[in-house]
RNA sequence: GGCCCUAUCGUCUAGUGGUUAGGACACCAGGUUUUCAUCCUGGCAACCGGGGUUCGACUCCCCGUAGGGUCACCA
């Protein structure tokens, strides 16, 4: 117990969300932050935000800002990064340039490494040739390798002076010919490739930079990063990067993986996108995005009207559960109940009902008052002005039947205003020929009723029924077609408190109109 | 195509050799609500196929099939 307790606290946990800034943070890009987040959190150890920009060419504007307004807009928060700063700055890669190549120079001199000064036109004829003769391996391997020009066929001296001359150049890994390589996937089990089946991955790329390969393994293993949860489209590179850890001798403290599965379209075939979301109406982004080259616009679920709570917590409910039957978690209840071996091994749909249900859930759950500034905007942009108090009592009646902020205005336009159109199916279902006559007794009998709220209205209309030898439906029906315009919306005679005695005359003579005219 | 991963209701999933295969979303029906929504009750609906192993397989193994990922001087 006690060695098993020494082991566990021998190594702090460190996990790393390392985006690159090339666009929009995808859902399942900030799914994977908000698992490292939580695993960190849960076991008290550290999370680390990296920023991998080894590629110049695909550096978009903006992106970074967007990745840190994303996440924080979601609640997920770093102890290390760009941002916070850490004992192993700087975490921006391409601030790090100079660390990469001594560690390309390294694998060189252990012989892991070499030189290649094929240019692209070759690389390509090399592949075509090895296309055409049906060659098992492709690539850039350890066959061809020896038909290429580098540093394994080319002499000492041949090498040193294009390395003089300044030509361009990149590193290659030398991958082992045959060999097994085994290791262990926390989410999947052990895992073997053959060697063979791996190509000679550029470490080190002409223009100074490493590649992902590279940077990402150097750094990893640098920032003591203890686990590495990452998507599933990383598995393939696994071995490549297993076989880096033991080149650098770095095989004993190389972290542990867990490749999470991504995250499916709703329909069809393939992981979402971003057309995946124009097509069938729902956003596929965290946060709005503009694109800076084409001003394109992705929609963000923050935008759409979600709740980041409710963002997180359909993120978390893609690809994990907790076993039992609660699925409403609040950000410190995934904390504690986060776990690795509780992520699922294959592809998640994106549902989208499901994903409006969570909110909606948050949004009944939520006090009437926090509603308020959301609800008051949408009015304001209406240009009605409105108390808070009778703001917030219109949305404790309204937000049941809505699964947005944004709904609210429609489920509750007539107690700002009078309906713009009656329900004609409506009418005719149950304006009969009597129907006026009783509108205009009842609308007489309103005039002379002082008590204007629910609790008289009631005893009123009850009354008046009564009287009348008729039943509630056949004043309280009517009543709700002047009063919003369609079958729906709160208790008639509580919309009858709320708007008041002079409108609610208004609309009932506004009704009786509207029927004698058509 | 090579390599790797995956496979339970339409969707998200529980399940770790013996269960009437459970829950949630969606859908349908009934009830509550004078309406709509909420809510309650009920219903529909699944172990990809074939071989093994076993007294017994959704569960373990193999082979298919299907889906996905990946094969760049991108991450």
């Amino acid at each position: 117990m006690r060695f098993i307790l020494n082991t566990m606290l021998s190594k702090e946990i460190r996990v790393r969300f390392a985006p690159s800034p090339t666009g929009p943070l995808h859902i399942g890009g900030v799914r994977t932050a908000l698992y490292n987040y939580l695993f960190a959190r849960k076991y008290g150890g550290k999370m680390i935000l990296r920023i991998e920009d080894t590629d110049q060419n695909r550096f978009v504007k903006g992106a970074e800002e967007y990745i840190f307004e994303s996440l924080s807009w979601c609640g997920i928060q770093f102890d290390e990064g760009v941002n916070e700063g850490g004992p192993f700055a700087p975490y921006r890669q391409s601030d790090r340039k100079s660390i990469y190549h001594r560690y390309a120079m390294q694998l060189i001199e252990s012989g892991n490494s070499y030189y290649a000064f094929d240019t692209p036109d070759e690389l390509d004829a090399m592949r075509k040739k090895l296309e055409s003769e049906k060659a098992l391996n492709t690539s850039y391997s350890s066959v061809s390798r020896l038909t290429m020009r580098n540093s394994l066929t080319l002499s000492k001296q041949e090498v040193d002076a294009k390395l003089n001359s300044g030509a361009n150049y990149v590193i290659r890994f030398k991958t082992p010919e045959n060999e097994d390589i085994q290791f262990t996937d926390i989410i999947r089990g052990e895992i073997t490739v053959r060697s063979s089946a791996l190509d000679d991955k550029v470490l080190f790329k002409s223009d100074g930079m490493p590649t992902y390969h590279l940077a990402n393994v150097v750094d990893d293993y640098f920032m003591k990063i203890s686990h590495v949860i990452r998507g599933e489209e990383w598995l393939p590179s696994l071995a490549l990067h297993v076989l880096l850890y033991r080149a650098f001798g770095w095989g004993d403290e190389m972290p542990k993986f867990a490749h999470l599965p991504l995250i499916l379209k709703p329909d069809g075939k393939g992981k979402l996108s971003k057309r995946d979301g124009d097509r069938l109406g729902f956003p596929v982004f965290p946060i709005e995005w503009i694109s800076p080259e084409n001003s394109e616009v992705s929609s963000g679920f923050r935008e759409s009207g979600y709740f980041p709570e409710a963002f997180v917590n359909i993120l978390a409910f893609l690809g994990w559960n907790p076993g039992t039957e609660q699925e409403m978690f609040s950000m410190d209840g995934l904390i504690a109940s986060f776990s690795l071996e509780r992520v699922g091994k294959s592809g998640a749909r994106f549902d989208p009902d499901k994903a409006k249900w969570y909110n909606h859930q948050y949004l009944i759950q939520k006090d009437d008052s926090d509603l308020l500034e959301d609800f008051r905007s949408i009015l304001s942009g209406k240009g009605i002005q409105e108390t808070d108090d009778r703001i917030a009592k219109i949305i404790g009646l309204v937000k049941e039947r809505s699964n947005f902020v944004k709904d609210f205005w429609e489920q509750s336009y007539f107690f700002f205003e009078r309906p713009g159109s009656y329900d004609s199916q409506m009418i005719k279902k149950i304006w009969k020929e009597n129907t006026s006559e009783i509108m205009n007794s009842f609308e007489k009998r309103l005039r002379n009723q002082d008590d204007f709220d629910v609790v008289h209205l009631d005893a009123m209309i009850k009354e008046f029924t009564e009287e009348q030898q008729i039943v509630m439906g056949q004043v309280m029906t009517p009543m709700r077609l002047a009063l919003v315009g369609a079958a729906m919306g709160p208790g008639v005679t509580t919309i009858m408190e709320l708007i008041g005695k002079d409108e609610v005359l208004k609309r009932i003579n506004r009704m009786l109109e509207f029927i004698k005219t058509n």
